[in-house]
DNA sequence: GGCTTGACTAATG
DNA sequence: TCATTAGCCAAGC
């Protein structure tokens, strides 16, 4: 069947925070400066782990903080990940143009100019810089 | 302690 | 470019 549940939180609400993962996924998003973004894999890297991208995805989405820049966190493919939630892909994209950010009309940027590049991840691509 | 869910990633057709 | 498949890990009940 459909492995993407639609309607899997009956209760409508996120799931309690206050755990230690979720804390630091958030430490590590606050990090990103305007104008910049990042993938759910490099919040992941940053945590020790690149393969919890998905629960980088998920604390995010769970998230009830505003100062967490969560809109500067993007998928691998440079697109906007909403699963579902248009009006939470709207504000995301909304807030990432008015710090620079430019989307293709399919909804992509480009990381390669505006990726988040710490000192803790192993930059490869620095031609042209 | 075990099962289910999930804002992901990479590879393939 | 989109859909499908397989893998990894953490949170919640």
């Amino acid at each position: 069947m459909n492995v993407s549940g639609t309607n899997r939180l009956k209760s409508g609400e996120p799931r309690a925070l206050g755990r230690g993962f979720n804390l630091r996924v958030y430490e590590v998003v606050r990090q990103i400066p305007s104008g910049n973004v990042a993938t759910y894999g490099d919040v992941a890297t940053m945590l020790g782990s690149p393969r919890v991208a998905r629960q980088v995805g998920y604390a995010l989405a769970a998230l009830a903080d505003p100062t967490v820049p969560w809109h500067r966190v993007i998928n691998a493919q440079g697109r906007i990940s909403h699963r579902g939630d248009l009006i939470r892909a709207e504000s995301q994209r909304r807030r990432l143009e008015a710090e620079g950010i430019v989307f293709d009309a399919l909804g992509r940027t480009e990381l390669s100019n505006s990726r988040w590049r710490p000192e803790g991840l192993p930059a490869g691509d620095v031609t042209g810089g």
